[in-house]
DNA sequence: GATGAATGAGCTTTCATTCAT
DNA sequence: AATGAATGAAAGCTCATTCAT
């Protein structure tokens, strides 16, 4: 898994299965062991990802606390995470657009986003979003993170101004002013 | 180049050139008379149609009115042109992660959203994200807009309040409340 | 033909017709018009480049000289040719060994060569390649002089001597000491 | 290896790697499993066929015999390998003028030709050639002897007169009277 | 006669997958 | 379970040749 997330990374979705074979130091063929297709090990690696991703934005919630205070908690956690984890970032990055991944596999993640999708829920209640297909407000939120992520990823000086400056988008995005 | 973009939008980037071809009703070598390499006619494809979108967004601008109520005529367009063309729509949500596109395309098509970029320049005057890169203000809106287009596209009987209530989101996000 | 020799001469007997065109000047399909096949051509420029070679040996010949002196003057002309018109002893060295060139062609180059067979004959007599198939005694004349050939175009410096040793060399195998 | 040396023989250097391939009786993509490209397919070949030839050129040499008879030897080896074995013949002579054979692969073979190197150096002294450069020598020497084989194989009735003819014209080269 | 776009067979190379060991 | 050689179906690209203009 982390092999084929490297090799994810560095070479795009066209990663060969012997180059990740290589990668995690075993043959060839024992790839095939463990997953059937190429296909399955991209969905697998790639609900992996987006769970350990979900998962680490939830740690150290302040529970008691403002949807507008978990929220940032989560977008600060979320945006260390990508900057920590580069690779990461890239291979789920590049999993997003393959058509490999399938509508299972989305709705696992989906499943894995639970908790933010309540938060999202909390945080959007009284404002402009409310009556907005939550999937959408989700999407949305996700790919305003993504975009920052990418920013802060190639202009790594502005990163804490940059993040403060997103969360304050997102925010106006899904509660209004 | 219809051709392609039909082959890319159903195939994804990995549509053989040999498909591309057959679409086209052209032989295979044909292609190459034409275009150097597959890389050249997925640039060529990309910088084209970007291109068309952005000057479809600034048709009919109401070269006198506020930057919001141009704004919202180019969020008006983009979304129509991405609702009416969703072939090219898909064709360039997949060159957009393509690694065959070069620094030199994304130029050129920077170059086309001039105007645009102007005008996002014009509408953060005095908010929230002045101090922010241009750069990345554009890249935001550009997301939300795709986001927007994916679930529009996805649930068309929405279309209209979903248009304007992600436009009142972008706006929110440029301009503040 | 010139350009046809150029093109075989730097990109061997790969170079596609359509480099040999761009290099004549002229259109991809004119070149169909004055040879039938890519093959045709190669055999036309074959025995072209071989018989200029044949006769510019003979330019100046004297007539009325012994044969070792008349070897001399060949082989020397030969030497200056070949020194003077790289191209033309590259694009010879290449057609030589391609699978095109007819066995009409080389019966063409060999008549040719008549003048230069006779010389030889006369050369031989009484020596110890009286009995040799003339045919052998020619080629292997022909790769000597190749073979020094390219020795001097590597290594221009020593020309002079080289050209004259091994003219000695050839003298021996044909006459004896 | 064998079949390479069939199938170059036969086709040329144009031989597809599938008909490579197919003579060896594997499949398309197994050549690439023992060879990257066509090229280092080719240059292992000619290094190969070229070491076997300068190897089973010094089996059995008069070590105690003088240049003249250890020459003689080696010619003659060199005659029975290259009568015995037309496609290793026919291969390396295609090979002998194929761009894709590297400086390396030419250093390699002649390292292995260092022993005839050495025989010819002493076969010289004294001689007509002493001041040539070696490599010239060598070269003539391999010249004369590739023209004499491609005659013995044309005409296989002379082919014991013709060998001995050919090496005393050869030793009348490299050593004089 | 000259043109050059069009052709399609053919080339080398890659790669997911299989399977005997 | 692990291996890695073997596979063969693609893929992108080239090029001699044709032919309507």
């Amino acid at each position: 898994m982390a092999a084929a997330t490297r090799a994810v990374a560095s070479q795009g979705l066209g990663a060969s299965t012997a180059s990740i074979a290589k990668e995690a130091g075993v043959s060839n063929g024992s790839l095939f062991v463990y997953f059937d297709t190429k296909a399955t090990l991209l969905n697998e690696l790639f609900v992996s990802l987006k769970t350990e991703m979900a998962q680490t934005s939830l740690i150290g919630l302040p529970v008691e606390g403002e949807p507008r205070e978990q929220m940032l908690h989560v977008w600060t956690q979320w945006m260390r995470w990508a900057v920590a984890s580069p690779d990461k970032r890239r291979a789920v990055a590049q999993l997003l657009v393959s058509d490999d991944i399938t509508a299972a596999s989305h709705e696992l993640v989906n499943i894995a986003f639970g908790a933010m999708a309540d938060l999202l829920e909390r945080s959007r209640a009284g404002g402009p979003m409310q009556n907005a297909p939550l999937s959408f407000v989700l999407t949305l939120t996700n790919s305003i993170a993504e975009t920052t992520i990418d920013t802060v990823i190639r202009e790594p000086a502005d990163a804490e101004s940059l993040t403060r400056l997103a969360f304050d988008a997102t925010w106006r995005v899904i509660a209004g002013a």
